[in-house]
DNA sequence: TAGATTGTTAATCGATTAACAATC
DNA sequence: TAGATTGTTAATCGATTAACAATC
């Protein structure tokens, strides 16, 4: 049993994929696990499934595998799911609003509390139930309630100026889906980006080195 | 000068990134930027930079660094931006629906051909220009029409069958969007996913990181 | 030319894999 | 008990960093 050595970025990245791949083997009514049955289903070896685990404690029986159930919920509770995480949108736009009515925020932990605009045409409606109020209601909002995450669906241009403002008026996190490299000066702050660019240029040069190999085998 | 010893992914992944921040410097008009100058601005050594550059040629001149211009459109050659890649979407969702909207798919180097649902309420419309097409069509489109990529925005109860459907077809790439882990047994297919869900969770995992550290100093 | 900065090899660091004793 | 599989340390592999000669 040991805690909190200073856990790799790569190992974090991996908890999700666990907690992806419990769910749906709970789900299969799957009770038990070995980590090498484990790693055969998400392609990794299962010498590695061990060390990840091993960041956290001994989550395992030796002789046995693990719990499905039980590794899952270890693994909720180490990515934080169950500490009612909140956040709040920026940005109604076509991406924004598609993502408040699609994502299961709260499979997620998370509780989405409103969302923000400019445009008068939204501000004051409902997106899913969801409140969408002024963007210069922004500080007052977050003044007024605890929110841990503040979400960037803004125009490009309006990114950094709007993360900036959530940085200061206290968010512990920002989730970012603009095409912009968000400046961080704040250590408290952390910026998670999801650049669709960066993965489809990934994509296009996997396929175009396929095409090359082919040309030249 | 060398090509193609085999090139890390952890390097691949970082080519669209430098796409990004040179595309960035030459809109503000920097002509030239030393491998330290542009590691300084992305947050890697200058070390690294040269050491990532150098899998795929000499761009730079020594004792000046390199061409923002030039260096960009290296870059983009090696992505394959050029290439004239050409994609369809599948699913004409909240999300399927924002990405075709929004999205600057010829910026990528990308062409949008058509969007396949299965709704009769939206088959047969256009949604920004692009027609949307009934499912049923999809082997006779990608048959008759050169198809590089297949954009995955369908309900995750379908996406494994239309993954599979989109390999069978005879795309070479599958851009996934659902929260699915994507089975692949073609190896001639390369699947890239986006996972909403994984990128909250390692957010979330930080932000609760940081509380605990707060705690307990 | 002198100064700057790359291209490229070598050294270091960190992550993955292997191995095996512990134990269920 | 015997068999299986983990927890955990050691070995290997790969990626990052450092160093410096080449050269613009």
């Amino acid at each position: 049993m040991k805690r909190n050595v200073k856990v790799s970025t790569a190992v974090i990245r991996r908890l999700p994929r666990y907690y992806r791949q419990l769910s749906e083997l709970q789900e299969s009514g799957v009770v038990r696990i070995s980590s090498s049955a484990l790693g055969k289903s998400m392609g990794l070896t299962a010498s590695q499934i061990r060390q990840d685990l091993f960041c956290f404690g001994g989550f395992g029986q030796q002789g046995y595998g693990y719990k499905v159930d039980g590794l899952k919920e270890e693994i909720g509770e180490i990515l934080g799911i169950s500490q009612g995480h909140t956040l709040i949108v920026l940005g109604t736009g076509n991406l924004g609003r598609a993502i408040i009515q699609n994502f299961r925020f709260s499979t997620n932990g998370f509780q989405l509390l409103a969302a923000f605009d400019i445009d008068p045409a939204v501000v004051g409606t409902q997106i899913a139930g969801v409140p969408v109020r002024h963007a210069d209601e922004l500080e007052d909002f977050v003044a007024a309630n605890r929110v841990d995450v503040g979400l960037l669906t803004v125009p490009i241009a309006a990114a950094q100026r709007m993360g900036d403002r959530l940085m200061e008026a206290g968010v512990r996190g920002i989730w970012n889906f603009t095409n912009y490299e968000l400046a961080c000066s704040r250590p408290d702050v952390v910026v998670e980006s999801v650049h669709f660019s960066d993965s489809l240029l990934t994509l296009s040069y996997l396929i175009s080195q396929r095409e090359d190999m082919e040309e030249n085998p």
